[in-house]
RNA sequence: AGAGAAGUACCCAAGUGGCUCAAGGGGCUCCCCUGCUAAGGGAGUAGGUCGCUAACGCGGCGCGAGGGUUCGAAUCCCUUCUUCUCUGCCA
C-alpha cells in the first residue's frame, strides 16, 4: 500500500509512475474526491463529538447536583443522530478509499528499467557455461518418467492435472535439495529457519498483497476464511504483522521451507507438461526485514544468496532486472533468476527476488523504532526464492542427463543422497 | 466438536452506566538521603493513530477486535478472535 499522504502530496508523480507499469488507472481518478470527502467528514464528526463530550460532562454534573438536564439531553440526542449519519457516510467513503489504496500497485524504483513487455527485462549478468550435448537432450518429464522417479499419470488419477508424485530417487532428490538450501542459508548466510503454517487468514493474504486483487489465484478453504499459502512469503512476512520491532533486531532474515499452492488461474495451456507449473510445489523462501536505508543493498545480498545455490549446483543461469511492466503488483524492484533448461533451449525463472520497500510493511503494519522513545517507522521487506525446488529438479535432470537417460547427481547433493553419484 | 471462565497500558491488577477522558502495585527513568550497597523518601511513566494548524498547540479514537443501545459505555446487548479448565476426538 502506498502512503496516503504521499499520494495526496505527489498525485501527478504517482500517476505517472504507475502508468509506466501499464496499469489501468481509472480507479485513481476517484482518489482526490474520496480523500477530500473523508477529511471533510472527519472534521464535521469530530467537532460534534467534542461538543458531545463537553455536554455529557455537564449532564453528569447536573445529575449529581439533582438539577434538571432534560434540555441538554434532548439537544444531544439530535447531535447524536447527526454524528451517526456522518459516521455512516464516513465509513462508506473510507471503505472505498481503503479499497482503492489496496488495489494500487507499488511505485517502481528509479533504477527499474522502463518497459512494456517481458522482452524489456534487462539481463544484468550470466553465470556458468551452457553445456553442449553430443546428443539430443530430453525434456525433464521424459527423463523423470523413464527413470520412474516422478509419476504424473497417477497424480492425475489421485488428485488431478498439475500434480505429481515424486518417487524413489526423485523424492530423495527433492528432499535433498530442500535440506541443502535450508542448511546453507541458515549456516552460511545467517538466516533463521522457520517452518510456517500452510494456511493463513485473510488479513495475512492482504498484508503481503495477494488480496484483495488476486483472490482467484489462491486456493480457499471452504469452511474457514483460510487460504492455502501460495508461498512461504505470506506466513513468514506476516510473522511480524502489527508489531513494532527495535532497530537492534534488524536486519531479520528468515529461511522457510513450505509447500506452495497456486490455482494457476489464467495459465491454462502453459507449461502443461512437467514440473514447471504445478498446483502444488515445494519452495525454500528467503524473507528479510530491514531498515529503509539498507533495502537496496539488501536486495543485492538476497539475490546473491539465491544465486549461490545455483552456483553450488553448477547450473547455468542469468539474472534479469524486471522492467516496469513485469514487476508484479507489490515489488518496487525485482530480479528474476532464470536457470538454463536444455530441452527448452532457453532460461526459465527459478527465483524471484524483490524489494517491496514499505509496501507490504504498511499493509501489514510492520514497524520499528530507531530509539526507545522514537517514532515508529515502517521497515522494508524483501523476499526471494532460494529456490523453487521442483524447477531445480527439472534443471538438474535436464542439465545433468547422460545419453543413456541416467542423471549425474551434482556433487554438493551427494551427501544428501546416500552418497550416490548417478540416478539410473 | 461440546460446556464453562477469562482478555484492561511493559507486567500484575481494581473497576457493573456519569466526580475514572482507567485506581493501585511492580518494573523502568530522574531526583533526594547515604562513604558504597541494601533499605528508605520524592517526582515521572499511554502508547499509537487520525484530523485541524505556518507553528506552539487543539481536538477525535482507544480497556482483545467489530458493530449496537444510550445524552453519556471498560461497564449493558450482538457478532467475532484468542487463551485457560473440563469433556470428547485425533497424530
Amino acid at each position: 500500500m502506498l502512503d496516503l499522504k504521499y499520494v495526496r502530496a505527489n498525485f501527478d508523480e504517482v500517476k505517472e509512475k504507475l502508468s509506466k507499469r501499464g496499469e489501468d488507472l481509472t480507479g485513481l481518478d476517484r482518489f482526490v474526491e474520496l480523500d477530500e470527502k473523508r477529511r471533510e467528514l472527519i472534521g464535521e464528526t469530530e467537532t460534534l463529538k467534542s461538543n458531545r463530550n463537553e455536554v455529557s460532562k455537564q449532564v453528569a454534573e447536573f445529575k449529581r447536583e439533582k438539577k434538571d438536564a432534560d434540555h441538554l439531553i434532548a439537544e444531544m440526542r439530535e447531535v447524536g443522530d447527526r454524528i451517526k449519519a456522518i459516521d455512516d457516510e464516513l465509513r462508506t467513503v473510507e471503505d472505498d478509499l481503503n479499497h482503492l489504496m489496496l488495489t494500487l500497485p507499488n511505485l517502481p524504483h528509479e533504477s527499474v528499467p522502463i518497459g512494456e513487455t517481458e522482452d524489456d527485462n534487462v539481463p544484468v549478468r550470466h553465470w556458468g557455461d551452457i553445456k553442449e550435448f553430443p546428443f539430443e537432450p530430453k525434456a525433464h518429464w521424459d527423463l523423470a518418467t523413464d527413470l520412474d522417479i516422478v509419476d504424473f499419470e497417477r497424480a492425475a488419477k489421485v488428485t488431478g492435472s498439475r500434480f505429481a508424485f515424486y518417487k524413489g530417487a526423485g523424492a530423495r532428490l527433492e528432499r535433498a535439495l530442500i535440506n541443502l538450501m535450508m542448511d546453507y542459508h541458515e549456516d552460511k548466510h545467517g538466516y533463521t529457519e522457520i517452518l510456517p503454517p500452510y494456511m493463513v487468514n485473510r488479513e495475512s493474504m492482504t498484508g503481503t498483497g495477494q488480496l484483495p486483487k488476486f483472490e482467484e489465484d489462491a486456493f480457499k478453504i471452504r469452511e474457514e476464511d483460510y487460504f492455502l499459502v501460495p508461498t512461504a512469503e505470506v506466513p513468514v512476512t506476516n510473522l511480524h504483522r502489527n508489531e513494532i520491532l527495535t532497530a537492534e533486531e534488524l536486519p531479520i532474515g528468515y529461511v522457510a521451507y513450505s509447500a506452495c499452492f497456486r490455482s494457476e488461474a489464467g495459465s491454462a495451456g502453459r507449461d502443461t507438461r512437467g514440473l514447471i507449473r504445478q498446483h502444488q510445489f515445494n519452495k525454500v523462501e528467503l524473507v528479510r526485514f530491514v531498515k529503509p536505508e539498507d533495502s537496496y543493498e539488501e536486495l543485492e545480498k538476497l539475490t546473491g544468496h539465491a544465486e549461490k545455490i545455483l552456483q553450488l549446483l553448477k547450473l547455468p543461469y542469468r539474472v534479469l532486472s524486471m522492467c516496469t511492466a513485469d514487476l508484479g503488483f507489490t515489488a518496487a524492484k525485482k530480479y528474476d533468476i532464470e536457470v538454463w533448461l536444455p530441452s527448452y533451449g532457453t532460461y526459465r525463472e527459478i527465483s524471484s527476488c524483490s524489494n517491496f520497500e514499505s509496501f507490504q510493511a504498511r499493509r501489514a503494519q510492520i514497524r520499528f523504532r530507531r530509539e526507545a522513545k522514537g517514532k515508529p517507522e515502517f521497515v522494508h521487506t524483501l523476499n526471494g526464492s532460494g529456490l523453487a525446488i521442483g524447477r531445480t529438479v527439472a534443471a538438474i535432470l535436464e542439465n545433468y542427463q547422460q545419453e543413456d537417460g541416467s542423471i549425474v547427481i551434482p556433487e554438493v547433493l551427494r551427501p544428501y543422497m546416500g552418497n550416490k553419484e548417478v540416478i539410473k
